[in-house]
DNA sequence: CGGGTGACTCGAC
DNA sequence: CGTCGAGCCACCC
């Protein structure tokens, strides 16, 4: 799928976010590689952050740090909503992480090239 | 315009 | 094996 690259880093991000199929997760390091930036892990975090500021809803939820640790729930309302919403796509979670990574992970420089 | 920020990552000790 | 530190870079104020 081809990504238009006239859009912003961000935006880049939320579309990537968007294509992660449901009881799949990503993390932050291979979005930013998707987006040729895979030293911008960060940067894909801070988006996610300001994803309500997107136009279109962002399963934030769903991408994750490379070990498959629920490190963005705090900033999920401060409960366990993004722990919720995931188990509720299938994904099992013992405390804050996640079991199956391995099974669940979803590249998108490998399933979306 | 410049500095600060961050939901990461990897390597060193 | 576990913990700690520094690098990284686009966006916001």
């Amino acid at each position: 799928m081809t990504l238009a690259k006239e859009k912003s880093f961000f935006d880049r991000v939320y579309e990537v976010c968007r294509l992660i199929p449901v009881g799949r997760v990503s993390t932050y390091g291979a979005i930013a590689k998707y987006i040729s930036l895979p030293k911008a892990a960060r940067m894909v975090g801070w988006a996610l952050n300001k994803c309500e500021t997107a136009q279109e809803y962002v399963p934030a939820h769903r991408v994750v740090n490379r070990t498959g640790l629920l490190t963005g729930k705090q900033h999920f309302g401060g409960s366990n909503i993004m722990k919720e919403l995931l188990q509720s796509e299938g994904i099992v979670i013992v405390d804050n992480q996640i079991t199956n990574f391995d099974k669940v992970f979803w590249d998108p420089s490998k399933e979306l090239q």
